[in-house]
DNA sequence: ATGGCTGCAAACAGTTTGCATGCCC
DNA sequence: GGGCATGCAAACTGTTTGCAGCCAT
């Protein structure tokens, strides 16, 4: 008979999920590596990744597959979406006022069995707002000089 | 003055153009260099990525990320949504019947200014369906033997 | 004590980039 | 002819993996 492999709770793992369960920033995994690195030196860039990865697949936290390079986690399971800064990378919280549509409004002439969707909104935050405002008057203020 | 670049129509990135448009497959950057490379063996893997990142960014084409995956490009510009087979990685399109909100719809507390949205859906191609199922039917005849 | 997990480092895949040359406008 | 675009190859980035030793159960 098959058995589940058992998994262990190492002082990794602990510190892993620890520092996601205390982050609002949806770090990449060089962040949580960062992070962990404070507390547990020697721990590796690896292990940090097969931790994110088993983590993932256990429900234990999501992962954002976002636009840029990088993935993200996401150590909050409630339901809301993302939305990414095109200039600086960063990642916020959106709150949806309701579910915007149902996995089976997708044609099922496709064939697909649907597990899931992605969905992330794009745009420019706050900061990066003000840096373009002054950006653009300095040009302004060049072309009229 | 600042002038804009001109640019140039050269047989490359015309060929470029013309594999996107003529595809329903939303070919990977190494698929559109195969299929031009017939028309111009010399043709460098370098610049199909230069020149899809060109197009994608005059909006000639839709460039279809997500971390961790290899880009996939799709010339057809009319709007239409993404599935993307976890299995095999095979990306079809989907017709949704209404656009799903608007993107007034994300809570302006964030602070963002919204440009965009991105919305893939996650699941199991047909073929990948009829794989799983062999598969679990030889496991099942394991068990009971 | 057993075998899942770790640290380390090397390997990988996809993509980007520097440079000399080519060719479109 | 000027300068954007190309071909080539090397470099980079994020992620994965093989292996020997470690440690949670």
């Amino acid at each position: 008979m098959s058995r589940l492999k058992t998994r262990r709770n190492t002082r990794q793992r602990e510190a892993i999920v620890d520092v996601l369960r205390h982050s609002r920033s949806h770090p990449t995994a060089s962040d949580v590596y960062g992070a962990v690195k404070e507390r547990l030196p020697k721990i590796s860039l690896g292990t940090v990744y097969r931790n994110l990865d088993f983590l993932t697949d256990i429900g234990r936290v999501r992962k954002l597959e976002t636009s840029g390079t990088e993935a993200r986690f996401d150590g909050n399971l409630d339901a809301h979406e993302h939305v990414r800064c095109v200039t600086c990378g960063k990642v916020d919280d959106v709150f949806l006022p309701e579910e915007p549509f149902r996995e089976n409004d997708v044609d099922s002439a496709s064939g697909y069995r649907i597990i899931g969707r992605r969905l992330e909104f794009v745009g420019v935050c706050p900061s990066c707002q003000r840096k373009t405002e002054v950006e653009e008057k300095e040009t302004k203020e060049q072309t009229t000089r």
